[in-house]
DNA sequence: AATGAATGAGGCTTCATTCAT
DNA sequence: TATGAATGAAGCCTCATTCAT
């Protein structure tokens, strides 16, 4: 019986993340996601209290898991060149289970305050960005980079990274590509997102 | 004072494009809209009916200029590098203006169906493709890139213009930074993307 | 100059009347008044400062036509069954031109106390039903009709000249016939109300 | 208790059909039939998703069960004369009830394409006709009735019947009677109906 | 634990009406 | 005389939320 209870919990936060972040509908109703869930709309209110928390738990839970696994890369001990190949590898992993999901960060970050979104603990800010600058300081040194400031590496990543899921209806329509074809060029991203930013890839 | 006939329209257009593109409310109700403009809500539909009449008006208003810009940009007669940084300085300034645009189109394109955004038009698609396809061939040949296929090029090319306004309050966010040092970013950002696309920049 | 504002208000009159009286849209909008008219639609309001004083004057216009007619047939000398015959004639003649406004006093009589429809001046009331009652006592006695009231003799009259208007759309409905065989209908009608209400018809 | 749950949506409908056919506020509002009920509007909404829905609910309800006891009656068995008394009786104890409805069809009828009032059914139509005739000709032979159309005596019966209540109000303005004087001569009306229509009543 | 019923708040739209010209 | 512009009032509908069970 117990168990039942955390299932059909466990049901709507798993329909809820499908509804707005797999399949990009960011304003669905309750009613959409008891609709999607085969369960009573009052029940999302029963556990979750309004929409807002709902929406709220299966946002940090979404973002949660990306954010240590990021965190585990910065402080796995791994080179630079391992550290950007691991974190373009991780963040469209990500992104293929939730394509909607930079979308709504990207949308609601500026009138929802609640949403904090730091790439590494406020009090390793400095000193991650430093160790960047260093990194990026002895490649170009290497001849395996031009020079370039940490926020505008850190920028063009996440730009290389993210756009090509933030857009891709963009993509799919502007280049009149079907599914298999965009499946295809998100496969191939990776190698060229690093032979973008590494002159020796 | 004749003038003002077409003012009050003019004048909601205005608020509009601004409420949605600029300020990013693409939600905002026809009475924000009102409000923001200082008039009665029912003046909205006097002159444009419905609320979706009024948004797919300015909307088509705000990306009609830019689509010509681009037009002409790519029949201007320019080598492939200056109708790169061209293109990149369009895009830029555009979103200065309307940061929220791009954030709309990602988002409404796949449920909007009279959303269109063709990169050319399509009976030049394939033409562009193929004399994209032979000038990055010459800038490989003559080592100013990698090699990289045409579609890959587009897409970062739009990448790292696009993020950065789409992700705005993310970058802001991250890396706990004001709007002047924000601003400080956009504008040395076209030399950065330049330097990215191209070996001897 | 005058007279083409005159020539306006009466524009608008007649196509009142034809909209509400002859075409049976009841709660016709200014402004599709005023597109019927040709005009503006505030001119309406010019003329006619609101939308209910133009009902009004309309319908005071179109009735008062009427009951003068029925009040000259009363207090023309004739004879019961000329009078009787008279009236018919007069009614559905009315009715054929505007067959939807004894409908809108059936409706509207009881929500809008300023309808007013006597038959015949309150003054003379009484004296024409007791006139009525002795020329159906004469019928009779001559063995031209069976006994009844007036209250009863009027409201079947009313009855079988009315009915066919107001019900137009149910009988062309239940029968299944066309718009001329509803006129043919009509045509006949006079002599079968006669007929029913005469013994010597 | 558990019949609660569908109370309220009777209680709804039951007010709506007195609203709208007994006190003949065709176009009552939500509000108003919501306050009727003493109910909330959205609950109007919650039940019947439209006020079209309600109203289209109420109306096929108040009409079904007339035209089921009317078909009854065709199908009876009975003697011409015994299905002419039978069809007024239960024509008038209806208009008793919803004396608005018949009013509500006349004027909506034409446009209201979903309206279809079939006195029988269509298959039914001609032979009913043909029966009907037979029956008119039988009782002319007899010398209980002038010669008359089917479709003449159909309206006429109609007529008498509906035009009482359709006109109400007109009746009660025009003689200037109260409730009680215009509900004797509503009990008086079917003796007058068939006095009319038969010779031998 | 779960739900059907009911509601308050808020959105879009229409319409008669007013106002300045 | 006539009208385009603008508005307030009021209507319908949706949605998140609450309540009783």
């Amino acid at each position: 019986m117990e168990i039942l209870a955390t299932d059909t919990e466990q049901l709507i936060k798993e329909t809820a993340k499908r509804v707005f972040f797999a399949e990009g509908k960011l304003h669905a109703t309750t009613q959409e996601i008891a609709d999607a869930a085969g369960i009573n709309r009052a029940s999302i209110h029963y556990y979750f209290r309004s929409r807002q928390k709902l929406f709220d738990t299966v946002f940090i839970e979404a973002t949660t898991e990306m954010r240590s696994k990021i965190q585990d890369i910065m402080e796995g001990g791994f080179s630079f060149r391992e550290r950007t190949e691991k974190f373009i590898e991780t963040f469209i992993e990500k992104s293929l289970k939730h394509p909607y999901l930079e979308m709504f960060i990207a949308t609601e970050i500026n009138t929802n305050p609640a949403i904090q979104l730091q790439l590494s603990k406020p009090s390793k800010e400095k000193e991650n960005l430093k160790k960047l600058e260093d990194d990026i300081k002895n490649a170009v040194a290497e001849g395996r980079m031009k020079p370039i400031t940490p926020h505008h590496f850190i920028i063009s990543m996440m730009s290389l990274c993210s756009f090509p899921f933030l857009g891709r209806d963009i993509i799919k329509n502007a280049f009149s590509i079907n599914d298999e074809e965009y499946k295809k060029l998100i496969a191939e991203r990776k190698d060229v997102i690093i032979k973008l930013l590494f002159l020796d890839a």
